[in-house]
DNA sequence: TATTGTTATACTCTATAACTATA
DNA sequence: TATAGTTATAGAGTATAACAATA
């Protein structure tokens, strides 16, 4: 016989369990990616800008917002810290004053050459470890699930 | 021909599109989900700990945070402001007096009857537009995907 | 009037470690 | 000595809104 229709079915919610996945497989990255970064002073935000602006010669705050999904009161804070630490530096735009542009120092542009291949690699170690097949059908997945958002 | 093998691809980082396809899926969902208990009051981790005290007649804080991934530093603030929204309450642990209860009050278990189905409904609307085959082959990419982490 | 970034407020969470009471 | 939870500290991120400068 085929699969029994009732109303237990209807509002069946096996869909918790891909749910569940989810959150437990995103939590374990995060956590081994946000190790990666602390082991190079960076918290995740702060890894994140960097990623944005390198091989820039420039963001706005906007634009990192965009990039980043950092909404623009904490963007200031996270670029206050960097810039503390001399990995960028605020720099007045000329054609639209109401616009700062935040780019790299040279520490900055080091820190960004040295950790991100660095950092690439320790991931890489683990994605490798599914297979080609695998990586496409995760990645095709997780692309429809974020389109049902 | 087969597929090109040269150094470049040995280096290859077709996996960092996995990692963007993974981090982006989660983000929109829990923006999604967060918006949910927002919208009851709650923030993710006290609705993570509710779901966690649903059902039980309490839990020690060791019991909640391995199952929130809480640590113990942080979850005494977390019970803290549950139970200033009488939502939650400590309770003496008679067997062993270092540990603490943690159930939920009347008014806190109205709050998981009522919320938790309505939040699982909202979320099912969501994850429902991926077919049956969508839903099996996620949760078994993702679950790969966390197996190697 | 609209946009950009800053500032302020209040809250929440994290990580870490020292500390108390209990086992 | 080990464990459970609390407290303290410092840092970081979020949401929201008011604000000044500029367009």
């Amino acid at each position: 016989m085929g699969t029994k229709i009732t109303y237990k079915n209807a509002a069946n919610q096996d869909f918790l369990a891909v749910v569940r996945a989810l959150v437990r497989a995103y939590q374990d990255f995060a956590a081994y990616d946000a190790a990666g970064h602390r082991a190079a002073g960076l918290t995740s935000p702060q890894a994140d800008v960097l990623f944005a602006l390198g091989n820039t010669r420039g963001l706005t705050f906007r634009e990192i917002g965009e990039k980043t999904l950092i909404t623009k009161g904490t963007l200031t804070g996270v670029i206050d810290r960097l810039e503390y630490k001399r990995l960028v530096q605020r720099v007045p735009n000329l054609t639209d004053k109401r616009c700062t542009l935040v780019r790299l120092t040279g520490k900055g542009t080091q820190a960004f050459q040295e950790h991100f291949p660095r950092h690439i690699a320790y991931l890489k170690t683990r994605f490798d470890q599914l297979s080609p097949s695998d990586k496409r059908t995760a990645m095709r997945l997780l692309q429809k699930i974020r389109a049902v958002f």
